[in-house]
DNA sequence: CGGAACCGATTGACTGGTCAATCAGTGAGG
DNA sequence: CCTCACTGATTGACCAGTCAATCGGTTCCG
């Protein structure tokens, strides 16, 4: 096997081993030598690839958080109702924790509602999430699905912040999750925020 | 000044300096003697009163959150319709965070939204406020003014949940915090969430 | 075709700096 | 003279990041 195509592997292993240690300690209880030894890699191999113990965190947020991103565009170009375009939204983030659990418990955890510390760094790419979905609801809007006396933002804001407390409340086992509430989640999501929007 | 007299001063001094650093720096990046330094007191004092540093942060939660917990706990006694209960806590964290940013920063922060680190050990008095919210939820099912196709307790947490992402704008400056956006917010919440309860 | 030079991948011991927490001491009130 | 709020230098643990050394493969020259 060529050296060159052993690297990506060993790459790809520090970060998914990163998940799992910074998903079970958080980021900060984890020591760099947690994070090689889940890998089976040796601790210097770490800086080899990444720059620093936050910089692996940076991968794992942007890898992900510009898949969110697509989704939220896709989902906008994709026509169809706003209200079945905030389902579609809804739908991506919480497949993507049915998906991963781990990975989106340290991106919330982590990064997202770590505005302070780590998310800091990321609050430009976190608004433009929050941007995007302001615009459909401002599209939804003008379309007259939703009522004009709630501000775009505000209410992209309360929609994702409920889609999040709800992932929190899996996360930490506030309420229970079941493959039957990742099912309803979406829509009650969607019927518990739009059914406020909508026109009276 | 007597002793004993001064004792509760320091004290307090202590906490409220803790509230201005861990709002400006973050809980991790603050060290104690930066605590020290903004209460004007000897680095040795802060552990006269508190065993660590974390129980510093500890009593600024536990001062807050019972104050939370109280207020829905009076909304929910007072009466009145169940939308006007839940307006009635919805006032009553917008207002907190109007009345001091930087305790309720440090707060949602490094506790509500830091369940993995440092608000793991606060996570039963974090549910308890979900729970009590929820009570009202299926309160004013029962009383016929909610639909009844929203668990409680999920319709507690997307409500929670939008408060606090809301705060979070405003404490990370996503979006602009104007005394009017404060006035509107707590109503502009409560049509959000109960609209979208209410019975069609 | 042998081997020498090269180069990126990989290893893990070590270091430097950072702080939380301790503790021996000071001084004022009662 | 005893207690207790108060002081701040010291200590001990911890850990991110460095670095010198090794490994193994590829290339290219003779």
């Amino acid at each position: 096997m060529a050296a060159k195509a052993a690297a990506p592997d060993k790459r790809r292993q520090i970060l998914d081993a990163a998940v799992r240690v910074f998903a079970r300690q958080g980021f900060h209880a984890t020591r760099v030598s947690d994070i090689a030894d889940e890998a089976g890699v040796a601790y210097g191999l770490v800086y080899h690839y990444f720059r620093s113990k936050d910089e692996v965190l940076n991968e794992l947020f942007i890898e992900r958080w510009s898949l969110l991103l697509a989704a939220i565009e896709e989902a906008d170009q994709a026509g169809g109702t706003h209200r079945e375009r905030l389902a579609a939204v809804a739908g991506f983030i919480v497949g993507s924790y049915r998906h991963d659990p781990e990975l989106m418990k340290v991106i919330i955890v982590e990064v997202t509602r770590a505005a302070n510390s780590f998310g800091r760094t990321h609050l430009p790419e976190i608004r433009r999430a929050y941007e995007s979905i302001a615009k459909i609801v401002a599209d939804g809007q003008a379309a007259g699905e939703f009522r004009r006396d709630v501000t775009p933002l505000f209410a992209s804001m309360a929609f994702y912040g409920a889609i999040e407390q709800l992932l929190s409340g899996w996360i930490f086992e506030v309420i229970p999750a079941s493959d039957t509430s990742f099912e309803d989640a979406k829509d009650l999501l969607v019927t518990t925020i739009c059914d406020g929007l909508g026109p009276r």
